[in-house]
DNA sequence: CGAGTGGTTGATCGGGCTCAATAGGAGTGG
DNA sequence: CCACTCCTATTGAGCCCGATCAACCACTCG
């Protein structure tokens, strides 16, 4: 088992370049846990102790408004580092971490945290490039939220899932880990009804097949006109009011960013 | 003149550690440039060749989209560093740096990061948590744009705004850089209407005055009231449609965050 | 003084939130 | 296997916030 988890760890970028010694090193020092499906990792406001590294499974992050609503600003996939408030001079976790679904975690102590970028080579560099990445999906989603109707969020937000966590299967990819129709909604600050009625209809239009708690997506290139704007097919009839015909270039697709 | 670059350097946090000859050091390797508002420092897309320190002024991010919408995504007050691609592993600046008024800016090439980072003493450290506080910005705005009307948005923007760039004023606190209602709309996903709208409002309630370019909050608590929601002075008549008297609780108020 | 930029205000309309009611699993226990 | 419960999803009806369109005002600058 040991073996196994040592060239799993090999595999993730901010391992990668370390050696046998190394990664048993890491593994030594690390803590495991397998936390099923809805498992609360760290709460917002909690003191950051330990930096952690997700081998499997997918992790929620949430924010609780005084209000009560649950917003989630971002999925971590697997093979990602998080926690990382050791990195950038945080005291605290600034959101909740919740399993998606089950995951395998290692974990360790933040007094590492400055022997394993100094020790460990590219280990710095890949953990800084993965906040980077995170903090350009922010900057797109606050581009998302700021201009787009929320036919265009939901899109979005399903083609994000299935570029992160995307699962190849019959006739389409699936998003890799249960959701909700009120999880879409947290990611797009809608409602749970508009989101079943934009699935209802983009199932009976081909874009997607849903079930409960799964979403697959069996038209990604039609999905993504619907993000961009250009979307309903010429001509397609629609029970539903028939949505928002607007002359649109279709944007640059995926590329957007966030600058410093 | 160099003497004055130096102290003023000697201030600003990732500098602050670093000693006379350090700092000479560094500012000998500085491109120094004085920008009138407006000017483009760096575009979105644009490889990220150098990294800056905003000596003063305000620089504002923005990001285009398809469509042609503006939407500005963060605030960079002076001190600070910004364009940080060198930091996160990023090669192409992921917004538009734009000078919202006049700036003194000192920049350096990317190349002397690996030696700042190893040779100034609380440069690394400084910088990064630069990035952590945006990106609980960041992180602050989905929540915003997710969950508030647009009423507590730009209310919001407005604390903001004070908090990172106010100037003490007579009868209250004046953003500090010259802004129009356009901003603002770009900054909280709505169109100048409203803020101009709401802003007539607020200022017959006396939460803030307003000129051309010009706001100047005169009620901060009374704003923070806004922004989350506990709004709406009992009582206070108020000619347009008197908004959402929603009974919540008036919310942790400043704090927020994200956690990586 | 005309042009340009930024701001204000009224009228209208529709996207999407809200409320309400129902349906459809999945799991549990008898 | 069915009954029951819990959770998730669906669908209809109504209404309101805020976008949009349109017109006008105020100030600044050449």
């Amino acid at each position: 088992m040991k073996m196994l988890d040592e060239t799993r760890l090999s595999r993730t970028p901010p391992f990668c370049q370390l050696g046998m010694r190394q990664l048993r090193e890491a593994l030594d020092q690390a803590e495991m846990s397998c936390p099923t499906g809805g498992t609360v990792i760290f709460d917002e406001g909690q003191p950051a102790r330990r930096f952690y590294l997700l081998l499997s499974g997918c992790i929620r992050f949430l924010r609780l408004t005084a209000e009560g609503n649950e917003v989630i600003v971002l999925h971590i996939p697997h093979g990602q580092m998080f926690g990382l408030g050791a990195a950038v001079g945080q005291l605290e976790h600034q959101a909740t971490a919740v399993t998606a679904d089950d995951c395998q975690i290692l974990s360790w102590p933040n007094a590492l945290w400055p022997e394993f970028t100094k020790l460990y080579e590219g280990f710095a560099a890949e953990t800084f490039r993965t906040i980077g990445v995170r903090a350009d999906e922010m900057s797109n989603r606050i581009v998302e939220l700021s201009t787009k109707v929320v036919e265009q969020r939901i899109a979005c937000a399903l083609l994000r899932m299935i570029g992160q966590s995307g699962r190849e299967v019959a006739g389409g990819v699936a998003i890799g880990f249960p959701i909700t129709r009120q999880n879409v909604a947290d990611m797009t600050g809608t409602t749970i009804y508009t989101v079943s009625r934009l699935l209802s209809v983009w199932e009976r239009r081909g874009l997607v097949k849903s079930a409960r708690c799964i979403i697959v997506v069996t038209d990604p290139k039609g999905l993504a006109m619907m993000s961009a704007g250009s979307a309903d097919i010429d001509g397609a009839d629609t029970s539903i009011p028939a949505g928002n015909r607007k002359p649109e270039p279709l944007s640059a697709g995926a590329v957007a960013h966030t600058a410093w």
